[in-house]
DNA sequence: ACTTACCGTAAGCCATGACTTACGCAAAAG
DNA sequence: CTTTTGCGTAAGTCATGGCTTACGGTAAGT
């Protein structure tokens, strides 16, 4: 059931951001919110949210905090994703192959 | 950037869970609705949201409508989830050698 | 020791959205 | 033609959560 959280902090596109942010390399916050669209204590919260979904892991340097996206964080989302696509589309299949019997016999 | 649209439908737990009653295959709304916690009228207005984000296919049958999921919809979250990861995982691994370095030579 | 840099947290505001009830419309049933 | 079934939509209520400002706490610099 973890891939639940690792869904509702995806779905807000500021995290999104961070998280894309992270993708070239572990940053400290300041670095993260520079440039941003809101406050770096908004992306506090944000980073609070995706190391609690497991989404990234945080390490002190000094005074400041230096975050990385997690890698294994990723996998439960991926793996029930990908089993989603693969039981969908078998039925998916059956379906189309249902509609070509129907088309065959019309009006039983 | 689809994806941000399947990203937000699938954060809603019902919505997931209309979703996963569709795997087993196509379903009116009546069925889908039917022993959930919520009310009927709910249940059609997420199977709006999701249409909208292009994760399922509606087609009228009689007075019904009959939902299925669209496998395609899937394809786009999938795509970005993948790269995701790849890129996320090389720079993890860059980040993993770098520390190795510093675990040699640990004050420059 | 004092100041500065960097960050997390608390409190409060406000928009978004999920749910309910009530209603209207189309297709089948009678 | 009338009734019933199945569904979508409108309006309104209420909770959730994202953002800001203000504050406190720790580590480095001087």
């Amino acid at each position: 059931m973890t891939y639940a959280k690792a869904l509702d902090c995806l779905a807000d596109p500021t995290r999104r951001k961070v998280l894309e942010r992270l993708r070239a390399g572990p940053r400290p916050v300041g670095e993260i919110a520079r440039g941003m669209s809101v406050s770096r204590p908004a992306v506090s919260q944000h980073l609070k949210a995706l190391k609690n979904a497991g989404l990234v892991t945080d390490r002190a340097a000094g005074t400041q905090r230096v975050y990385s996206i997690d890698p294994q964080g990723l996998a439960p989302l991926r793996a029930w994703l990908d089993q989603f696509w693969d039981e969908a589309l078998s039925a998916f299949q059956q379906e189309v192959a249902r509609d070509a019997r129907h088309r065959k016999d019309p009006k039983p």
